[in-house]
DNA sequence: TTTGATTGAATTACTATTCAGTCATGCGCG
DNA sequence: CGCGCATGACTGAATAGTAATTCAATCAAA
């Protein structure tokens, strides 16, 4: 936990993000907040494994080596504790992002990084995004929830992304940004629900990884995968022409 | 229900896809099917609104006008019962989205289609489709589950009508139809998802579909997004060439 | 009359949540 | 320096509420 290569791309566990993380430290604070750690991967994991429905408070304070009761001095219940964790993961999601781009220079391997980075996150914690809906279902007023909030700023980094590649060129057309966002996390959350569907191999996955990915980024980066040049467009329209011909022969 | 417009793309209630539904007919067998589509009706209606955690039995079953035992003797259990629901869903959707498809000449109009089709279909019943992960968690070989296999014939349609796209010349490229079908669905499903929650009029829903639908069809076609182009004109031309030439056929 | 459907009150199971009691820490005071 | 108390954390058995599910009794069609 202590030398994390900075250039990684999976959420290694705990929020360490705040205080300076003085391992040695054992004062009540540092061990309230070590427990609240605790907790929460705890929670991450049931959750995880089981979904919201089937983990139960008793399996989360067992894997996190306290009493039931004690969840309920960092959380007020079940449902705050679920949202605990997800708030971590994006926490977790949003810094690791945006210190993957930054680390980047050009467009198109910000947008590759962004899109391996979201597709691998997503498929080693499934769980914890399936649970959104259970949890923000019944709610009319999402856009105040705070789940809401952390996944706006989440995406933040993709919509920032798409602004700088346009103004520097990169990234042609000027369609709505809200729509290469549905296509973009749409397809990878989609991509990754199928893949572990479909591949058991993990060198399966992993190839099917790289082929949505390339062609995602293709798309957005070369605005359509035929880059649509009048060309191009009408060869197909002389293709279709010559198809329709041939009918007549017959 | 008797006289529905052949062209509509919702999917109006009740599965009457089998039997030539005898109004009158008034045998036990009769009355155990009506019951049977009451039940599903029902449930719809109540994990539609209440997801599937909330949705109880009693809800159900006063709903659809029958006492809480009743339910046992059509479906084994509370997972039954919403896998039915679901069945049913599948269905529907499916032999819609097939006909709708049947209906149209271009490749690009049959896409268009199925694209708005599927959205919309999403946008009205979301509820049941955010069963799924609560169904299918905790189970390792979902290949074998009854849901895999509806899922699998419904997204066929969009398969088959790749290829044949692709034949005729209208789609270029030939990535992976796999690849296509995550960023065609996966936009889709997070498209209908974010439209619901950022937008509440229904107008604004109505704009921001048309967008999406737009976008990801230009993509895949790789028309782009730019209307009223030379290459539109020439493409609405051999449109009409083509269907003068079926009556030519006939 | 028989047979299968239907009823709905009773049962069962399960788990989130509470709380009275225990414990440990760290601080103030002798 | 060391002692004991006040405070807050922690415990886990008991509670409480919720629904899924069962089943003996009833009903109605054939």
């Amino acid at each position: 936990m202590a030398s994390e290569p900075a250039e990684t791309t999976n959420l290694a566990a705990g929020s360490d993000a705040l205080l300076p993380s003085t391992a040695t430290s054992n004062t009540r604070q540092s061990r309230v907040r070590k427990r609240e750690d605790a907790i929460i991967a705890a929670g991450r994991h049931v959750f995880t494994t089981h979904g919201y429905a089937r983990a139960t408070m008793a399996m989360i304070a067992r894997e996190a080596g306290v009493a039931d009761g004690t969840l309920y001095t960092y959380f007020e219940n079940k449902d705050a504790l679920a949202r605990g964790v997800i708030a971590d993961y994006y926490a977790r999601l949003t810094a690791t992002a945006k210190q993957g781009v930054d680390n980047r220079r050009t467009t198109r391997t910000r947008l590759d990084f962004l899109a391996r980075h979201h597709i691998t996150s997503i498929m080693e914690e499934r769980g914890i995004i399936e649970m959104l809906p259970v949890l923000t279902s019944s709610l009319s007023d999402f856009s105040e929830d705070e789940l809401y909030g952390l996944n706006k700023t989440y995406v933040a980094v993709f919509d920032t992304l798409i602004r700088d590649g346009r103004a520097s060129g990169d990234i042609p057309g000027d369609a709505d940004v809200a729509v290469l966002r549905d296509i973009f996390f749409g397809a990878l959350d989609y991509g990754a629900r199928s893949s572990l569907l479909r591949s058991s191999r993990k060198g399966a996955r992993k190839a099917d990884v790289t082929r949505l990915v390339d062609r995602l980024v293709g798309m957005i980066i070369g605005g359509g995968a035929s880059t649509g040049s009048l060309a191009d467009r009408l060869e197909a329209v002389i293709d279709r022409v010559e198809i329709a011909l041939k009918k007549v022969d017959n």
